[in-house]
DNA sequence: CGAACAGTACGATGGCTGTCTAACTTCCCG
DNA sequence: CGGGAAGTTAGACAGCCATCGTACTGTTCG
C-alpha cells in the first residue's frame, strides 16, 4: 500500500525521453521546486511552482515525469509524495540534472 | 555571402527549447557526430551518424538544432557546413552539453 | 454520516512535429 | 553549356501532446 506506481529502473533511464520530459517549461518548474523543496505533495507542488493549470493537467506532468524516471512517487493517504530521483539520474547520467538546475531561470 | 542563416543569440539560448531540440534520438545522434568530426557538411553528418532519412527529414533536423542556438552553420559554396556551438552552450549551460554527449548511448 | 479535500482517469480538442515526395536553387565540374 | 550534387522549401499527412472539464476514487475531519 506504501507505493504502486510505475517508473523505470535506473538501467532503462532513457535520455532522449528525460530531455523530452524536461524540455516543458511546467515541468522543468516543477523538477526545480521539487530540488528546493524536496519530498512534496503535488498540488504543494503547483503552488509553489507557481503554475496556473488545472489539477488534471499537473497530474499528467507529473505523471510524465514520473514515466521518464525523473521522478518517485509515494503514496501517503489521500496525497502523492513527490520526490526527485537524484541518485539515479546522477548514476545513469552524471552531471544532467546539475546543469539543469544550475542553468539560468528562464524568462516568464 | 559567408553566412546567412538565423540562430539565436547566446544569451537568448533557451533551456526548454535546447532540451527540445536534444530530446529527438536523431538530433542526438547529429549532436554525437558533430563533436566527433568536428564541423561537417550535412551529407556527411547524415551518413556518419548512421541516419537513414530523407535529405529534407535531415534539413529539419539541423534546422531545429541551429533554431534552438545548438549549432551554427556556414554556407560554403553548394554546402552547408555546422558546427556545435560548445562555447556558447557552455557558456549559458555550464555542463549540460557534457552531460549530454557523456551519457551512455542508447541501445537502438 | 457527510462534506470538503487530494488526485487520477477519461474523453475531447487544437496545435505541434517528424516524416515523406516533389519541385526548386545554387554550385561544382567536365 | 549542361548534368549532377547539396540542400532548402512547400505541401501533405499521421501521430503525439498540452490543455481542459467532468466524473470518479479514496481520505480526512467536523
Amino acid at each position: 500500500m506504501t507505493d504502486e506506481v510505475v517508473q523505470p529502473e535506473r538501467a532503462e533511464l532513457s535520455l532522449p525521453r528525460v530531455l523530452a520530459a524536461l524540455s516543458d517549461p511546467a515541468r522543468l518548474a516543477t523538477v526545480r521546486t521539487l530540488a528546493m523543496l524536496g519530498e512534496s505533495a503535488c498540488g504543494r507542488i503547483q503552488h509553489d511552482a507557481g503554475l496556473d493549470v488545472s489539477k488534471s493537467t499537473m497530474s499528467h506532468h507529473l505523471r510524465i515525469l514520473r514515466e521518464a524516471g525523473i521522478t518517485h512517487t509515494r503514496v501517503d493517504g489521500a496525497r502523492r509524495m513527490v520526490t526527485l530521483r537524484r541518485d539515479d539520474l546522477d548514476a545513469r547520467f552524471p552531471g544532467l540534472l546539475d546543469a539543469v538546475l544550475g542553468a539560468p531561470v528562464e524568462a516568464r
